[in-house]
RNA sequence: GGCGGGUUGGCGGAGAGGUUACGCAGCGGAUUGCAAAUCCGUGAAGACCGGUUCGAUUCCGGUACCCGCCUCCA
């Protein structure tokens, strides 16, 4: 069997993955908090954790792998929508309002992450599903000396839990001399948070036995987890971003509720994404949902490759010369393996792989297979790449030409047989000004000009013009 | 201030304490009317300063610079 190892935030360090159990393996992903499209940056551990569960099935198959993904539904910018569109007349309860809106974002979630080749969690748990779970939980923390209701509030308290901090390498006294914290009237200790908060007429909210209210953030994965997953799990995944407050506060709320399990195992987190060097940030005006990327006809499946070709726990640096360079490695695989039955993935794209997810070096791997086009198409389809439903991109470009009224095959047969008929007459008067003419504008349109003794084949690239074509006919 | 990540050849980007990463680009050759594609060959690296070692880009310590988190942002 295929020795997986991974990088855990707890250990610090690359260990031996030892499923709890191996019938039954269980991961959780951090999910989006589905107020608007997903940017870039959410892609970035879909994709990252989609690799990682395709390989969870090649070595314990498929339907031994639990794997859950959230969406976090309750959200300030959630609530604001809502409630405007309740006050513009839309009928319906505020709770009944973010349904309908988040319903809007999660179909748009999955049509993104369809497109990047991610496969569909087996669950895909709401957190507004979730409130009697939740409400259980904080009961439960409440009875075990872990929070205390205030005012409405009920708070977790950190000093209750003497491992608070661990996973962050921080402690409780060093952040509160950061002095960064919130203080609230409320709050026993500056580092207490929110486990439940008070909700007037304008915001959604739950009966509880604290009043009318809604959970706040953290623990919906901490109930969402426990709900599918059980006491224990193997892996527990999410943007380094995540860390803290996040995940250290997911761990105080589900070891003090559940104190004979160890929650997650292993922690897996990426690191963070970068947009030409900097940070994705609205101010800057680099930031661009995945949305955008396909609407610019930045294919899913090159956005995939990019995300993979960085390893998973050092910055990843999205630049279009990037997204350029994969899309012509990817059409130029996509040319060798056409009409290639799949063989067998190469043991040593799954051995990369299986070092803590090595998918850098597993496209090197990728890159030797040149001469074996089956193993080449059945590694990147192992990978996620190279699947047949993912190449429609390959006829972007083609569909745009026949909306310029006429085919790619017959423009370029009439053009092979005009520049054939252009260089015979050039071998003759040795003027090949014409041929040249004709060469160099193909060229500058996105066709590749290929002459021999032979013959003259032309054949469309990933970035054919249309409307530079069709002049040339 | 606290915590964490990064720094590899022109660019991107891995592994490994000593033996070619790889891709793109470049250069030389074959081929071509000239190119392209293809094939053959090839130069080029590991921020800086110390330490451990027979030997470090790879381990340890420090410095510099960049980035992220500590603000419901993956």
């Amino acid at each position: 069997m295929v020795e997986i190892r991974l990088t855990n935030t707890k250990t610090r360090g690359k260990q031996v993955f030892q499923p709890i159990d191996p019938e039954n393996l269980r991961i959780y992903l951090c999910g989006p908090t589905v107020y608007d499209r997903a940017h870039l940056g959410n892609a970035r551990p879909v994709v990252v954790i989609d690799m990682l569960v395709r390989l969870l099935h090649h070595v314990y198959g498929a339907d031994r792998v639990t794997y859950v993904r959230n969406f976090t539904d309750v959200d300030d910018k959630i609530n604001a929508t809502a409630l405007q569109r309740q006050k513009a007349g839309v009928p319906g309860s505020l709770e009944d309002l973010i349904r309908e809106r988040t319903a809007e974002t999660i179909a748009w979630y999955h049509a993104d992450m369809d497109a990047l080749g991610a496969l569909r969690p087996d669950h895909e748990p709401r957190a507004t599903d979730y409130i009697p779970q939740m409400i259980a939980m904080i009961e439960s923390l409440i009875d075990g000396g872990h929070a205390y209701a205030k005012d409405g509030h009920v708070l977790f308290r950190v000093r209750s839990f003497a491992e608070y901090g661990r996973l962050s390498g921080r402690s409780v006294d060093d952040m509160i001399a950061g002095a960064r914290v919130e203080v609230a009237p409320f709050k026993e200790d500056p580092m207490d948070f929110v486990l439940w908060k008070p909700s007037d007429a304008e915001l959604p909210g739950w009966d509880s036995p604290w009043g009318r209210g809604r959970p706040g953030w953290h623990i919906e994965c901490s109930a969402m987890s426990h709900e599918l997953l059980g006491d224990s799990f193997d892996i527990h995944a999410g943007g380094i971003d995540l860390q803290f407050p996040h995940h250290e506060n997911e761990i105080a709320q589900s070891c003090c509720a559940h104190p004979h399990g160890e929650f997650a195992r292993i922690w897996l987190h990426n690191e963070m994404l970068q947009v030409e060097g900097k940070k994705m940030s609205k101010s800057l005006g680099n930031f661009f949902t995945v949305r955008d990327l396909l609407e610019k006809r930045v294919p899913g499946e090159v956005i995939r490759f990019v995300l993979l070709s960085t390893h998973y726990r050092k910055p990843m640096d999205w630049t279009s010369d990037k997204a350029q360079t994969a899309e012509d490695t990817l059409w130029d695989w996509r040319v060798l393996t056409k009409g290639v039955t799949p063989s067998t993935p190469d043991p040593r794209v799954i051995e990369a792989l299986a070092d803590d997810l090595n998918t850098a070096g597993a496209i090197a791997v990728l890159y030797s297979l040149k001469d074996d086009p089956a193993r080449l198409l059945a590694s990147a389809q192992f990978m996620g790449l190279l699947l047949p439903d993912m190449g429609d991109w390959m006829r972007h470009d083609l569909g745009r030409i026949e909306n310029v009224n006429f085919s790619v095959k017959d423009a370029l047969e009439s053009l092979t047989a005009k520049l054939t008929d252009l260089r015979a007459a050039a071998m003759a008067s040795k003027d090949f000004s014409g041929v040249d003419a004709l060469k160099t504008a193909l060229t500058d349109a996105g066709v590749e000009v290929r002459m021999s003794k032979t013959g003259i084949e032309l054949l469309a690239g990933p970035r054919l013009d249309a409307a530079a074509l069709g002049a040339l006919l």
